[in-house]
DNA sequence: GTTCGCGCTTGATCTGGGTCAAGGATACCC
DNA sequence: GGGTATCCTTGACCCAGATCAAGCGCGAAC
């Protein structure tokens, strides 16, 4: 567990290049608000296994992730733990008027974030409704998210969680990069299979098991223990148990 | 599946005198702006059972539980279910922004409810930061309260669960009745076992069995099947594997 | 009263996924 | 090259909770 390399980046750049502008908490924000944002604005990256903030720490920060992947970790005493959120491009992290973290925030790979100091983020916040009803938007988006993962927790068979699993990262990576929606879809998994395990709720020896069997069937290929293919969504939906959409993100 | 009973309520009564007034998305309003809600808001009850709208259906309203409560539920289509929400009086239902439902709602218990149409009230969130404020604040709320569950559902043992459900219930209607946290906290649960399997991603008879075991131990001594009383509070907390605090509400 | 229906309990058995344990594949470092 | 650490796979076995099935308790309708 090293903590270097978590220093503020030099070259802050401005808003108006950021490439998750438009998807983030400032999406609405016109030229004098972001102006103001400016000012209190950083850049931190963090290198992959590194944790953010544990939770219950002191957390004077808000922001958003530029580039990479975060998740939120909640563990019980005993050590069992539970991810509650994947956090890609453009979400948003941290509580507006909570002092405290509510869950280990970790990179899981080389990760970087636009950060905003808190105390004048919550300022602004009153004082631009942009911003309060930008945040609200993507609050609600989180909530439809994480109750979407509810059924995935409490209701599907192993091998619909790692097919529902897959689909977002699947999507979630299509859109990220505006590739054309026809054709496979190929990806690096970005979660170790523990990682994995921890969101859906399973063990890794079970995501393996399972990954093993849809590549069997065909559902999947894999080259490596990462790159994946995926020759037909629709296919990799219907074992995931919802033949429709696929579910949002976190 | 009968609909009667669910006509605008007469009496209009006045804001003001809402018992749930303070703690609803109208808590920081002043008095014109409550006076503005007032034009767009109606009541609607319903009786146990019913269901106040369908999965994919038009929704053209938004409100607060006044009493009662409401479920939120996913199903999927080979009729496998998963309750992901748990709505008690000041809870808000509804996406502004979003025409259709993403979720059944249905009323577990009589269940009042305080709506404001849905076109007039997006535009009154516009307008008034003090609506959008604390929605944004109360959709983080259930945010939280949506990730502890999913450390429910994707980690814990069914006693776990059990427990886990229960102190939710009693420590909601401890403060609801303003009631001094000494002594036992005696309530009647709002809910069917078919309902709390529902909830915690089990079967009917598992409940059961976990109830009567929990029964037996003397953690809850039940009156009926309904009636339950939990004599320390503290021990009902340790067998859902959070000593501390127990975890918020949906 | 009797009968019905619904919500619940309890028992017997089955099984999906957990647990324990033994390697295999890369990658990195000396 | 060899050593070793990390991540992953696969097998053998087990158990918590699902499934299947029977029956209880109690209120409502007659």
């Amino acid at each position: 567990m090293k903590m270097p390399n978590d220093q503020l980046s030099q070259h802050t750049q401005h808003c108006d290049d950021c490439p998750i502008r438009h998807r983030a908490v400032c999406a609405r924000c016109e030229a004098d608000e972001l102006e103001a944002l400016e000012e209190v604005k950083y850049y931190r990256t963090f290198e992959a296994g590194q944790t953010v903030v544990w939770s219950g720490d002191q957390m004077d920060f808000v922001g958003s992730v530029v580039s990479g992947i975060a998740s939120l970790t909640q563990t019980m005493e005993d050590g069992r733990t539970q991810m509650v959120g994947l956090l890609l491009p453009s979400d948003f992290v941290g509580r507006p008027g909570r002092d405290a973290a509510a869950y280990d925030v970790v990179a899981t790979t080389e990760l970087v974030m636009c950060c905003f100091r808190k105390k004048p983020f919550e300022r602004m916040m009153l004082e631009t409704p942009h911003i309060a009803q930008r945040l609200l938007e993507m609050t609600l988006d989180e909530l439809d998210a994480a109750r979407e993962w509810m059924l995935v927790l409490g209701r599907k068979t192993a091998r619909e969680k790692i097919a529902s699993l897959l689909s977002i990262i699947a999507r979630r990576d299509a859109t990220l990069k505006l590739a054309g929606t026809k054709g496979p879809l190929v990806f690096d998994l970005p979660l170790t299979r523990e990682a994995m395990a921890d969101y859906l709720g399973l063990t890794l020896e079970t995501v393996s098991r399972q990954m093993s069997a849809l590549k069997r069937d065909g559902v999947i290929h894999l080259e490596g223990k990462r790159h994946v293919t995926i020759p037909d969504l629709g296919r990799l939906l219907e074992e995931a148990g919802d033949d429709n959409d696929g579910g949002l993100m976190a």
